[in-house]
This record gives structure tokens, C-alpha cells and sequence, in this order.
DNA sequence: AGTGTTTACCTATCAGGAATAGGTATAGTG
DNA sequence: CACTATACCTATTCCTGATAGGTAAACACT
């Protein structure tokens, strides 16, 4: 919580996962600065975190990955895999679900 | 959120926080019921969750407490220090700015 | 040619905080 | 009396983001 304020569980993979939806394909280093121009800086996260997600997220089924090489060296694209794009509508859901009953309990008190 | 609750951190703090500082004073187990009235019952925590956390914040300035006896037992009441109050406004408004800049990367992709 | 920065991937370990699963004891109700 | 609700508590587990590294290619610049 350090660079990033609380409220972050989960973000990151809400993140990832909605910027796939939307540019289809990209590699994790792509993902990194997206992730902070998207969010306007707000949001600020170190390959040390969208890496292992990443990772886990196509274990699990969300993402599936594309090595392609670039030079010499080799670049692993990501895409949402079917079951990526339902978790992220429920993420996204949840999100909002919880947003909403949050700003309610501020607001009315 | 049953099982895998994402979105959850620090919210458990604001929420307290912010029903403090409606309420003026309130005891735990009170506090834990008042969770699930206040968010409709889209946050529901425990007294696992909500004791030490109370306890947590006590130790960090940020709530004064008073035992009253009722009976035979104990009530603790717990109310917001100025320290607890300024953490309240801060909690909320990054709460807000992170919610915004997720909200924003969700639309435009 | 050599130095430095950016690109691009990776892992291991730490830290924090919520969830789980208990425990104790009083008060009130059928 | 038995049962539930009230009211407090702690210890442990689990998840996941944060930290702090490491490797190596590509490019810029002097």
C-alpha cells in the first residue's frame, strides 16, 4: 500500500482484464504502462505485480498467450479467453456493486 | 464474494470509520450489524473482522473508547478521534479518486 | 568502442489485512 | 430448563499486492 493507497484488492486484475477486452492483444510490458495511463497515474504498478497475475491468470484460464519473436528476443502476448471476458463482466459487477453500497453507507451514514 | 471476496481492503476501515462519525458512538457488536444495514447487505462482516480491526485503530489514535457496564458485562463504545476524523476524509476521498480512475479505465478501455 | 537507458521478461520473499474458526459468558425467551 | 441472541475476544490461515532483486537485448549518445 506503499505507491498505491488501500482499495487495491483486485484492481489489478480488473485492470488487466479490461484492458484486454479492449485492445484485443498485448504483452505485459505494454500492460504495465497502460495500466498507469489508463488510470490517469492513479493507479501505478510495478512489473513485479502484472507479471505473476499474469501468470496466474492464464492458469487459471483467463488469458491465453501468444510467444512471438521480436528480434532476438521473444514477446508473450496476451488475449481474454472466453472464460476471461465472463470474469471480468462479473469483476466489473462486483465492483460496482460494491462501489454503490459503499458511497450509499458514506453518504447516508 | 463468498469465497473470494476481491475489492474488500480497507473497506472494512471506512466503513467503521464512516459510521462513527454519523453515529458519534457505537459498540462493536452494534457496529457489525450496522455494516450490513448501511451497505444493504453487500458487506457483511464478522466479529472476527471487525474486533481487531477496532482494536487496531485504537492503538493508532484514531478511536477513543469508553467501558460502560450494562448489567453484569461490559459494552465498550468506540467513537472518532480528530486523528480518526481526518483519516475518515482522507480514506474517503482516495476511495473516490481510486473508484473514479477505475470507473474511467473501465469505460474507455 | 563504451556507457547508459529503455525495453522486456522473470522470480523470491515480505507485509498487510481480511476471512475463518474457534472460545467465553451474560441476558432474554419459549 | 434449553435455546437463542447479545457481546466480547483471540489465534491462525490465506490471499494478494508490494518490494527488491536478476537477466538480457535494443538503442542512443559521445
Amino acid at each position: 500500500m506503499a505507491a498505491n493507497p488501500p482499495f487495491m484488492s483486485g484492481v489489478p486484475e480488473l485492470l488487466i482484464l479490461s484492458l484486454l477486452n479492449a485492445r484485443e492483444e498485448m504483452y505485459g510490458y505494454e500492460i504495465v504502462a497502460a495500466i498507469g495511463t489508463a488510470t490517469g497515474a492513479v493507479v501505478s504498478l510495478k512489473e513485479g505485480v502484472v507479471y505473476p497475475l499474469l501468470h496466474a491468470l492464464e492458469a487459471d484460464g483467463l488469458l491465453k498467450t501468444q510467444r512471438r519473436p521480436i528480434g532476438a528476443r521473444i514477446r508473450v502476448y496476451y488475449a481474454l479467453t472466453a472464460k476471461g471476458v465472463r470474469r471480468l463482466f462479473d469483476l466489473t459487477d462486483e465492483w460496482r456493486r460494491l462501489g454503490g453500497a459503499v458511497e450509499r453507507a458514506l453518504t447516508t451514514g
